[in-house]
DNA sequence: AGTATTAACTCAATTTATTTGAATTATCAA
DNA sequence: TTGATAATTCAAATAAATTGAGTTAATACT
């Protein structure tokens, strides 16, 4: 049978109710604070049924009750606002080299994170160290293990999808067969979102970072190439296959630098890590983290110098791009790369000021740093467990 | 207070069903006929519920009964599909030049159209203009006036947003303060939408184009710029402030040909009619309208085929570019440009063979010719009305 | 040919969740 | 002190979906 689109599918009393939970959670997550008859308003609820489901989320724990404020004539309204520690997620970021672990609550604070190193990255071997991290996580959070919602786990691709970005380079060897989504769900035990770095990223932005009252921003990612991830509306942009933004072979310069995709003048071949790295391992440099590349930046190496400015024109012409394609209220810059250089980067850039993003009325800036820093990946995991609380739908198909 | 995006209002009783109808609608639409028993296994909704609203729609003649077809054992199920005719959409471009006018029934056949050479385009005049084309194009139809259920009107921007890709070229002059919703809604008298040539071109791939049961695909758009437009499952990209797809200002060469808008290596600048006429004009050739650029290709000009084979690379460039971020189901060419011009493009474009499009599992080309040819706007205008028809969502904000 | 099986559809009763309207309470303003 | 205003709650009403039993008309099996 063809497929129809999950917002396709009916409503009922029951999903009625699901989703009107989710729009009071909502409207509690942007309004920081709020009576029951302010949320019937911005909900377009009656009184009652906001009551309702506040009683029921208070009597379920989710909520922190702050009191009578009075604004004004009227029986003063008992503020209300969510329990950051009502639930928690698990973000993992599962790398060849390290397996990254944070918990992160309802308000996206981070509890408490890990690292480990991998040194054999089959799959049972990181499916026993994942499930070892989550619970020396859990302790190190003081949280009790019922409190978990799920676990975002953030991998390279593909997985079941056909990617490209990092095709060959980070994949990780010995998963070919493997279904990360049923070995992670029986190593932890709580349901598992896989997802790649990019729109995890989005979700990081979304519940701790820039974009808590963003609706439509976009994240340019440093992995080991470079990725886009866009929020249109409340809603990430996958693509048909999944498979949206492939940044890093989008192509800036016909006959440009050859690229392992077979094209020539692909993003990545100037702006990315891999692009650095090769940059720096011409001049004999070679660096394995990001400690190191800061230390280098610190210390003016004039090859990472060169490169950075080699590298900000593209980066300007793909901000430009963007903004042009995507009309975003900001773009977020973050990933693997260290935040003096990213700073230096956005400095360096000139944007078009003929633009569609060059307005008058912008409350946000047209290009920021990601705020989750190293742990971007890991907290995204986490974050996109914690989104889904707060995305209304009907039809959870 | 803060906005609060549509999608996060809540649902009741009422909201649910008009949800539920619209659910039926969509799945008549893409099956195109169908059982009760059918439709509900395909919106997951119960039997009877879509019995409910099957024979609710039937008694207000929104359907057509083909009687049993027996597929196997059981009662054979009563087939039905929409009935065409049930209603009616009014589209409409205006241009600084001349006014086209569609009419366009629920399966997106083209009833009647008409276009009608515009002297004065100061708002009065066309709003006068307009008034006269809805009545003369309901006549040629033959449909009762009261089948229509609004209009799409398609014009230059922009429109209370701020926009560039036609700025200063195509803006209508006279038009800074007037509101066109409510000057077009007093001379048609049905709800009207205004809408840009881009998205009315999305729509009308939908409505009875390339894209019926497509859910992501984007459209490049030839006006007077170039404009993409992006559907992505289902919903419309506009970008925060309502600019996304501005393909035409997007640089695909840094210090490439310089643009109106200050930067240089614009795509405009290489691909769109406004080069192409900009091409000829060094070349002494004045082309006004389509059918001459048709004669010129048809005769073989020589200054035509150099513009050709120029703007397939930067085409090909960007339609890579499109695939790598947007990932759809295919690419659709259309707008202002002849067909035949565009079957030349398309044919001399080589596909980025490393591109994530380029997956053997592929059921839909990479990229097509649109459907609706010159009249695409007009089309597109009524589409957008014909689609709201049956795209369910949960609360009308 | 006859019977069992299957599937679509209908009717009536039930269930879920929202809305409505009246009553209550607490604050501000005059 | 009194009246206006707004938040909240209670009880009753309402809307619409689901459930389960029953009907109908096909195909499949014996």
């Amino acid at each position: 049978m063809k497929s129809i689109s999950p917002i396709h599918v009916g409503s009922n009393a029951e999903r009625t109710k699901l989703h009107n939970r989710q729009v009071v959670l909502q409207c509690l997550r942007t309004l920081q604070t709020a009576g029951r008859a302010q949320i019937a308003r911005a909900s377009k609820l009656s009184t009652q049924t906001v009551s309702n489901i506040i009683s029921e989320l208070q009597s379920e724990g989710w909520l922190l009750e702050a009191g009578r404020v009075s604004k004004g004539r009227g029986l003063p309204a008992i503020q209300y606002s969510i329990r950051p520690t009502a639930a928690t997620a698990l973000g993992m970021e599962i790398r060849s080299d390290a397996v990254f672990a944070a918990v992160v609550d309802l308000a996206g604070n981070t509890l408490a994170s890990d690292r480990t190193p991998v040194t054999d990255s089959r799959p049972e071997r990181v499916a026993a160290a994942v499930s070892k991290m989550k619970s020396s996580v859990i302790d190190k959070a003081k949280i009790p293990a019922s409190s978990l919602l799920g676990a975002g786990i953030v991998m390279p691709g593909p997985f079941g999808r056909v990617g490209l970005s990092d095709a060959g380079q980070s994949t990780l060897v010995g998963w070919h067969d493997v279904d990360p989504q049923a070995l992670f769900s029986r190593a932890l035990n709580i349901p598992v979102v896989i997802e790649h770095d990019t729109i995890a990223a989005v979700f990081a932005e979304r519940v701790s970072g820039h974009a808590i009252d963003l609706d439509s921003y976009a994240f340019i990612y440093f992995g080991t190439g470079i990725g886009l991830g866009v929020m249109a509306n409340g809603q990430v942009l996958r693509g048909a296959f999944g498979n949206a933004g492939e940044l890093g072979h989008v192509v800036i310069e016909r006959g440009g630098n050859p690229c392992a995709c077979g094209n020539s003048g692909c993003l990545e071949t100037y702006v990315s890590r891999f692009s650095l790295h090769k940059h720096l391992a011409k001049n004999n440099i070679y660096v394995s983290d990001g400690n190191e590349l800061e230390a280098l930046y610190d210390a003016g190496n004039p090859h990472l110098n060169d490169w950075l400015d080699h590298a900000s024109a593209p980066l300007a012409q793909v901000i430009g791009m963007v903004e042009n394609l995507f009309d975003p209220q900001s773009i977020i810059l973050g990933g693997a790369m260290p935040a003096p250089l990213l700073d230096y980067l956005i400095s360096q850039i000139t944007l078009a000021p003929g633009s569609i993003a060059d307005r008058s009325d912008r409350l946000t800036p047209r290009v920021v740093r990601g705020k989750s820093g190293r742990m971007t990946a890991a907290l995204g995991g986490a974050a996109i467990i914690i989104n889904e609380l707060f995305v209304p739908r009907i039809a959870a198909a």
